[in-house]
DNA sequence: AGACTACATATTACATGTAAGTATGTCAAG
DNA sequence: CTTGACATACTTACATGTAATATGTAGTCT
């Protein structure tokens, strides 16, 4: 009858988080800024308190750096701290992945297919973002896979720092294109429950990635 | 000149953090205890906003849990729980181990000899708490062999709640010296910097934990 | 110019105030 | 003995106060 879901969690730290997370991914908020509690708190018109705490939530996110006495900045990750959060990552998908050839439902299978129904649009489109959205989303899938909480939960706070690491790494349509087909690979071997083609198939897809970061920083350090 | 090497970096907050970690990990702080910040504050003598930031410290890192409007409690780990947990360190360490047998340094290797010299005194004079907390040290040690930070944090986080998964789990003096010669097996493995070797050693370990547990869970469930 | 000092400004870290929500105990009714 | 109403005590969530600290800037001396 009572429609009030979750009329209590309504808290302003969570809305605050919220806000600062989608403004620090979608690079509204620039990384090496400083998240300053006061300035933060007089824009949105709420008090010290609520942010404070969303903003040391960002910290043990990865998302924000903080300094004794000096505040947070949202985070600044270079190219070698992105190949590192790209090797972990490598680690974890690929264990969420052969765990969730076995574990999956068919509840995970529909998500999946939906999320990479609406990566095809972005690619169709050219929306940048959008595709940038649903590939976290994707991995985030990936993460849950496994129905193992901690390595569902750590997968998606990586692919997060991942995001903003590679933020400043232009990239481009095409390579957007490479990495949806490689995304259908992996969702095809999910799909007919094979383990191995499915950890080959994620390989593949971080394969291309490391290698692309790799050339950029090759690039950099031969200007 | 200046001696003052972090004066400054000393937050009542850090100290409460430590505090509090402690107690949860020594078994001070029992499972499903309450974490009421206007009472430790009142304990500890300090107002409440660091304790506030220390206790949410402890929510991100899995160590307490928190509901809204209710507050925080120590984690509660089932043997459901404490067997993800294991599923999820195994595959983090794994890659540390082999990483690690590549990457390790001679500081890696020292301060490895050093744990696992500690952990033989505390089974010679069959010191419980004590062979507890260097195998804590031992496998966040294997974490950091990687060199791979974001790789390190994870082990290090998720030994922690396993340690507090596990704590219930009653161990005997037996168990303990198998899980040392395990240990000096996957030292030894990295030493020769042989990663097959290491990482095979390490799946062993993590195979006896695991037997161990399920042992125990198939006894509950059969009462 | 460059470096140092003094001052002005802003922020952190901790403390405290308070309305609203939650748990607990008591007691009467079924 | 259990159930539900109500008063009570405690806690959370948010707001605000303030001293110590960090940072930026102008001015001074070399």
């Amino acid at each position: 009858m009572k429609p009030q879901v979750k009329l209590h969690s309504e808290r302003l730290v969570d809305k605050v988080y919220e806000l600062l997370h989608r403004d620090i991914l979608s690079g509204k908020l620039l990384p090496g800024q400083p998240l300053s509690v006061p300035e933060i708190s007089r824009q949105l018109g709420v008090s010290r308190s609520p942010v404070r705490e969303a903003v040391l939530q960002l910290v043990a996110d990865g998302l924000a750096w903080e300094e004794a006495r000096k505040g947070a900045v949202v985070a600044q990750f270079g190219l070698e701290d992105a190949l590192q959060l790209l090797e972990a990552r490598e680690v974890l998908e690929l264990a969420s992945v052969r765990l969730g050839a076995v574990r999956a439902t068919d509840a995970d299978f529909a998500a999946l297919k939906q999320v990479l129904h609406s990566q095809q649009l972005s690619i169709q489109k050219a929306n940048f973002r959008g595709y940038l959205a649903s590939d976290l989303e994707f991995h985030k899938l990936l993460g849950s896979l496994s129905h193992n909480h901690a390595l569902g939960r750590m997968v998606g706070l990586l692919k997060d720092q991942s995001l903003l690491a590679q933020d400043s790494v232009s990239r481009s349509l095409v390579q957007l294109e490479l990495g949806f087909t490689e995304h259908l690979a992996i969702f095809e071997a999910l799909e007919s429950r094979n383990s191995d083609e499915a950890a080959e198939a994620l390989l593949q897809h971080f394969k291309r990635i490391r290698e692309s970061l790799e050339n950029w920083l090759a690039l950099l350090r031969q200007p």
